[in-house]
DNA sequence: ACAAAAAATGACCACCTGGTCACCCTTACT
DNA sequence: AGTAAGGGTGACCAGGTGGTCATTTTTTGT
């Protein structure tokens, strides 16, 4: 047997918990290829030997820590369509926004690695993985969109994959603007409190509603 | 002398050209730590002490690449934004999109190294780059937004920040789109004609402006 | 033709990588 | 007490890395 995973979920649970969020932090860091096994086991204390017992290789090791991600990402975001569901369209789309950001904070190291994974070629799993959560992102919307469509909340003539695009775009942003100061740009999102970044995701929403221009 | 760039500044144009653009490709594919040295010079059919006598170490010859593409990055929207000046916002904006996408489809190795280098931290030169690149964007769209303002282009009392970080965040994601299949979600932007890329520029443009919202 | 300077070379180095495996230690069961 | 099994270990391996430098080859100047 090349890997006994089995040996791996045996173990206490701290130690357990402790391997993953070491070699999560260390994939977060580095990425995968610059992520170094020796300084994983080097920071927990444990021979070399155990962890390739537990996950095979290292691409093992990184399939668990990633296998449920995606997971993971669909579901807070479900959970607010369903909640939802009849409201006010631009009301919903700052509600996903801010759940968006919620999810983010609590899983900053998972985040980071999928930030990672975006323009790096070569990172394993990264077709499945991307291909996965875009098209959960854009499933999201489209029934938003299409329903806000019917609900006469969107102008006449539309292009709706254009105007998912859209959204897509702005939020994904938004939430790289909380976790990376470069691409903040003045916005003050980077790093902010609460109160700030509802504020600034109402403004956005605000410019998806009424765009930006004079109203005329 | 560590490093000896005369050397290669006295090379024949052919070779030169060769090496820089050999290098460019592997810093392109593999980041900058996955390059390999040993893999340009296999390809170049050069001895690897020539490319360090060139350049000194690695960083030497990342720098000498990258060294001087801030500024191919910020000519093309200063032109741009000269050419542009009294047009109507929404038009400048789109030119401006248009012009960005020209300079990716000039550059395209140089616009993957800068993806890649966005959330890959520990990449060298980093912050100095990103910093001037993210700083010129938005200096850029600043004037911008401020004459809108002043003519009655925009919405009164608009937040000029969030209408920058609006704009860049649309603008940005629509090139990531051009370029990185995942990130196209639907719009059909990836490897697209240029028509179809004016089109869609247009569409875009139009939600800047007008919003998604229903005219109230 | 000769010498001096410049350029090119590739064997070699220390270091780090992911991965292996024969051995040891502890626990559990009879 | 004896045995079997499972978990844990770390020296060791082949291969790749960036980097060096004594040596050879080519170019240049006279």
């Amino acid at each position: 047997m090349a890997s006994s995973r089995k040996t791996f979920e045996n173990l206490p649970d701290e130690k357990r918990q402790n391997v993953l969020a070491e070699a999560t932090l260390e994939f977060a860091e580095h990425g995968y290829h610059q992520a170094s096994i020796n300084r994983i086991v080097g920071r927990l204390g444990i021979a070399k030997g155990s962890l390739f017992k537990y996950f095979g290789n290292k691409q093992g090791l990184f399939d668990y820590i990633f296998g449920h991600a995606v997971d993971q990402f669909k579901k807070p975001l479900k959970d607010i369509r369903e909640t939802t569901s009849g409201k006010d369209f631009f009301e919903r789309i700052e509600k996903s926004l801010l759940a968006s950001v919620d999810f983010i904070e609590a899983h900053p190291l998972i985040y980071r690695i999928y930030l990672k994974m975006l323009f790096q070629e070569n990172f394993p799993l990264r077709d499945k993985f991307l291909s996965e959560v875009r098209q959960s992102s854009i499933k999201y919307l489209r029934p938003l969109v299409t329903e806000a469509i019917a609900a006469g909340q969107l102008r006449a003539g539309i292009d709706p994959d254009m105007a998912v695009f859209h959204l897509d775009s702005v939020m994904d942003r938004f939430l790289q603007a909380c976790a990376v100061p470069f691409l903040d740009g003045g916005a003050g999102l980077y790093d902010a409190d609460r109160t700030i970044i509802e504020d600034k995701a109402h403004a956005i929403t605000d410019f998806l509603r009424h765009g930006m221009g004079t109203i005329s």
